[in-house]
This record gives C-alpha cells, structure tokens and sequence, in this order.
DNA sequence: AGATCAGATATCGTATACGAAACTAAATCT
DNA sequence: AGATTTAGTTTCGTATACGATATCTGATCT
C-alpha cells in the first residue's frame, strides 16, 4: 500500500522543477485535501464518526496530522466534532443548500463583476484555459468535474484583490459541490451549465460587469431552482417509501 | 502558575449545572479561545513568529492542542502559517479592513433583518439584555466591549437560522475587532455606536425588517467611515516620519 | 572585501505512547 | 421483567520524544 505516509524524496526535487512559488507542504495540509475529497466523493458517509486510528492507518499517516486536516475541514464545514467522542462527517440537508446558494448569489456575482474589470492577461488567459478543460472533463465524466467547475468559478473572481471574498467562496465552492454531485451529476446539467459558462465567461472577458453580475446570478439561481426540484423529488420518494 | 493545563476537576460538574446543552469543551478548543484574545488584545504582536514551544510552556500546555488552536486561527483569518517556518499573527491594512466592512454590508444588514421577522420571546430577551451589558461594559471601559459588541450584533443575526450566515459574520467580527480597536477605541466611537445600536436594536424589535437593513446598513458604513479616518491620518503619519 | 558554502543550533512537524472519557455489555437490585 | 449499576473495551485527547527543515554563524573561496 503506497500511501501518504512515506515520503518521496523526490518531492521537493519536482516541486522545484514544477513552481515558481515553490510551494512547500506541510503533511496535514495535504492530508486536508485527500480527506476532503475522500468526503465530496461520498467515500466517507456523513453522520458516521470518523475513526482517527483506523483512517489515519488506512493512509499510513499518524493521527496528529490527520486532526489538524480534520480541525480544518470542520472551519470548512463539512464535518463536526463533539468532544471526546469525535469527527463527523456533515450531514446535508436542503436547507443548507439553499443557504450556501443563497450566500453564493450575494458574493459571487458582485465579486466576479468587480474582477472582470481588472484581471489581468495571465488572469484572462487562466479562466480561458480553466474552462477548456473544464468542458474536456465533463464531456469525459472525469472525476475532476468537481474541482475544474471550483476552479472556473474562483478564476473569475480571484482577480478581484479581495482576499477575504475569494477565501469565502471557495469554501462556498467546497460545500456546494457536495450537493452537486449528489443531485446533479447524473445528467443534464452540465450541457445547459456549459453554455451558461460560456456566456459568463464572454461577458467577463469582455470586461461588461453588469452582464458578469447578470448571468453570474441566473447561472446560480438556475442551478439552484435545480437542486431545488432534485430535493423535492427526494421528499417525495421518502413518503412513498414510508408509506410502503 | 495556575495556567489551563490543570484541569479542574470542578469542571464537570459547573457544565452540568450551569447549562442545557451540557457543553463539554476539549482543551485545543478553549485554547483557541485563549489565543484569540491574546491576538486580539495585541498581547500576541503581528508578524513575529509564534514560539510554539514557549507559548505551549507558558500556558501550561503542550504543543498539539496549541498548534490545533492555531490551526482553526488560521481559518479564521488571525494568523497564517508558512510550512516549516511556523505561525505568525497576520498584519493588518487598510485594505482588509475595507473588505472586512465591505462583506459585513453585503451580509449583516440583510441577515439581520430576516430575522428580526422570525426571532421568539427568548432571542428578543437576550438582544436587549446583551446591549444592555455592552453599554454598560463601554462605560466602565472593560477589556468585555470587544466580545459584547460581537455578542449583540450576532445576537441580531443569529434567529435567522441561516448557520452559515451566522458562521461567517462571527469570523467577520473578529477580524473587525482588531481593527476597532485599535483605532476606535480610544474616544467618541463608542458614544455615537450606542445611539446607533439603541436605534438598530429598537427597529429589530418592532420586527421593521426595512429600518433595520438600512440602520445596520448606516452603522456599519460610519464605522468603515470612522475607519478610514484613521488609516488616512497613519498614512499621514507615516510620511511625516519618514521626512524626519 | 563580498559572496558562497558548510557546520551548528533552534524550531517545526510528525510518530509513538499513555491517561481519560465515552460507549457496550453483563450483572445486580427493586 | 425492567431499570440501574458496574466492569470491560474502545476511542479519543494530550504529553513526551524524535527526526526533518530552516535559520544563523563562521570559514573558505573568488
């Protein structure tokens, strides 16, 4: 089992060759994502506890590092701890749904409209770049749809210089894609996302703000209405299935 | 020393009296509390590094549970870490505080007047009861304002039941108070805020959700106002010492 | 002399180890 | 029999210990 925990001493050598910001990571920092990941995939189920010793083992990891990823990922909201008795993963519910989304449409549209006005080349050539491949993982159903769409979203709102607004989105980005996945993977929504993608993406390069906060907010609210009805649909099938 | 690594065992038993929800803190998560006041008193100056194994020492502790409170102080915005280098309490700007406030517009106005329309008898009480403390606590100049003044604007955010609103105005506020005070609380803020408050508070209470969005809109914006005052006449300052 | 490199020191990050709390069940009592 | 207590087990939370990384000082080289 070649996990985490053995370190390859050619990591520092490829993070040289690979960044220019020569990004040194600290064990529990990357521990953060794989954890995350292992949760937004559904490899964790949620309202189960999450045994440190065993799932520190199982990624041949001691459990220092695995609770500092875990004090993380509850900052982030997607598990709870209950002293002495341990993490949980998060469980969801529509109401937070509704509630990230709601958050969603109050920051994000404004942020983007504000970034399109000053990103720069390299910024303009990132988005470009993003949702390129964005639209190349979705086609394929690769596992990295989740991230990729994170990726677009933040590109067009990192260039902002707001720091604080950015952080806070991505961790909206995080917990939504939970939801995502659950309600909407199966099919459809990406086609009509991809060209509301598009249209953001045009507007934005274009550097027309008011049409960046515009479609910004009806691509959010459309895939909001769209987990709105997968909800019902799961309400639905839970009193037919009560009455059974 | 009677630092916090004795654990009194008196503990217990205040939890169980005092409390419903029968709270039982681990000691990493009252260190964060600790710290917090330490950073935000300026007992903790920004910018140098934190000594974990001092600071561990000098609160009778160890270093994990003080590295987990640093940790959730990270995602909190008060500190910042650099792998292999440690934490350090993150510098403040001008910049920051303006989209500290700026967040707050978009949020706290809004949230708090949603739940104005939906606050019981019990949150009602304890909005009134807290400012009832903060004014009293601002007379006497205790060290309390800081937590108090936190204490009733989320008290009017809080009946809303949007948790992730509430999460994130709390982390909002913390990061506000560094910034007020340092620079407002030496004079006069104070005395215009408690009118400000009274006028809120009054308004949340006659469930007037459009006074309430527009007078926690104004006292945000005079706060920012007052702040940028302040930062303008460092700047000032700045230069003037830099030409002696 | 200034810059570069090597060794020493200090601090961090992680693994191991142990005590304390909570959960599980068996046994006792009413 | 049902409820309550008590012992046993598991898991968590923290302290101690150690290896790895970065910083600092002093020596070497151009």
């Amino acid at each position: 089992m070649a996990g985490l925990g053995d370190r390859p001493s050619l990591f520092h050598l490829m993070n040289r060759m690979a960044a220019a910001p020569l990004e040194v990571r600290t064990l529990s920092d990357r521990l953060t994502e794989v954890v995350r990941d292992m949760i937004l995939s559904g490899a964790i189920a949620p309202e189960v506890p999450i045994r440190q010793d065993s799932l520190a083992a199982e990624l041949n990891v001691s459990k220092i590092p695995l609770r500092e990823a875990l004090v993380r990922l509850e900052q982030d909201g997607l598990v709870v701890s209950h002293a002495n008795r341990g993490f949980f993963v998060r469980g969801m519910s529509a109401a937070e749904a509704e509630e990230i989304y709601e958050l969603r449409l109050q920051l994000e549209p404004e942020a983007a409209a504000q970034a399109c006005l000053i990103a720069d080349d390299a910024q303009r050539a990132t988005a470009q770049r993003v949702l390129v491949e964005l639209d190349a993982a979705a086609a394929a159903h690769l596992p990295s749809v989740g991230p990729l769409n994170r990726a677009f979203h933040m590109a067009l709102v990192q260039p902002g210089q707001r720091v604080l607004t950015a952080e806070i989105t991505a961790r909206l980005h995080v917990m939504a894609d939970r939801y995502v996945r659950k309600h909407l993977e199966h099919k459809g929504r990406h086609l009509t996302a991809e060209v509301e993608h598009r249209e953001i993406l045009q507007a934005w390069l274009d550097r027309d703000a008011d049409a960046v906060r515009r479609l910004a907010n009806a691509h959010l609210a459309h895939t909001l209405r769209d987990l709105r009805e997968e909800f019902e649909l799961d309400a639905a099938e839970a009193v037919e299935r009560k009455a059974s």
